[in-house]
DNA sequence: GTATTTGCAAATGATTTGCAGTGCT
DNA sequence: AGCACTGCAAATCATTTGCAAATAC
């Protein structure tokens, strides 16, 4: 129901890709376009490829979803709620949330920068716990 | 020699399209691979697209060169020199450094996270002051 | 019923690769 | 001399577009 009303307030149509595609990255917290498309055409075969691109697109420039790129990776997606950062794993590609306070950072760029801000993209890289056990 | 040395330390050859890159991401700060591109074939109109990729992707492994990707723009490059963030203005495109205590902030993400942590990667979206003043 | 959305196929754009020739060191 | 680097052309990969048919509301 959440997401059907998230379309709904910006005038979206629920149609059974888009669901399939949020439902996804809720799942998955961040995904890549080709890691969605393999996913939904696992139950959903008819989905193209082009479908994923304009509804990523969409979605992304309606504030449902968000892009997240890292140097050196590709962009992944995820749902666009509380303001977070991320970590990344150079060895293994993981990619987690990490909860600073983005709003003090952001309230503190604008002052010294005299932007006016909305939003910010954090990611911090380096190697996650399992792969920096795995080099002991 | 500057950028001489830092190619000769890690045994990369000193080519004159290499310190054309080097010369021209020095100057602009910030800048995209077809700019990049656009301005070496002005005194340089050899130069192929294939060479400037090889070397940026050479360059950036080797941590001379950084790449900066914003959400919903192309990557660009810069010199990895002190670690900072940048502001970027969603209006006009333009993109600036912004000197923050990123040291800090990584020590902090690591604390939370478990991660070991070497580099950031901070851009905060907005309107720039000039796009500001445009709009009253 | 109408406007939006989908899927296909083709077009475009971005990046990589193979290889022969050139140029650093 | 020997290996790294360049430039070209072709190959590959990523994304967008146009349009007819399907579908949400």
């Amino acid at each position: 129901m959440y997401f059907e009303n998230e379309l709904k307030t910006r005038r979206l149509k629920v149609t059974p890709q888009r669901m399939a595609i949020l439902k996804e990255i809720d799942i998955y917290g961040h995904i890549s376009i080709e890691e969605l498309y393999e996913k939904i055409r696992v139950y959903y075969p008819s989905t193209s490829l082009a479908t994923i691109y304009k509804n990523i697109t969409l979605l992304c420039d309606s504030g449902i979803l968000r892009e997240i790129k890292a140097p050196g990776y590709k962009q992944k997606y995820e749902l666009n709620q509380s303001k977070h950062a991320h970590v990344m794993c150079d060895k293994c590609g993981k990619l987690e949330d990490i909860h600073i306070d983005c709003v003090a950072l952001q309230t503190h760029c604008m002052q010294t920068s005299g932007y006016n801000l909305h939003s910010v993209s954090a990611i911090f890289m380096g190697t996650c716990p399992a792969c920096q056990a795995l080099s002991h």
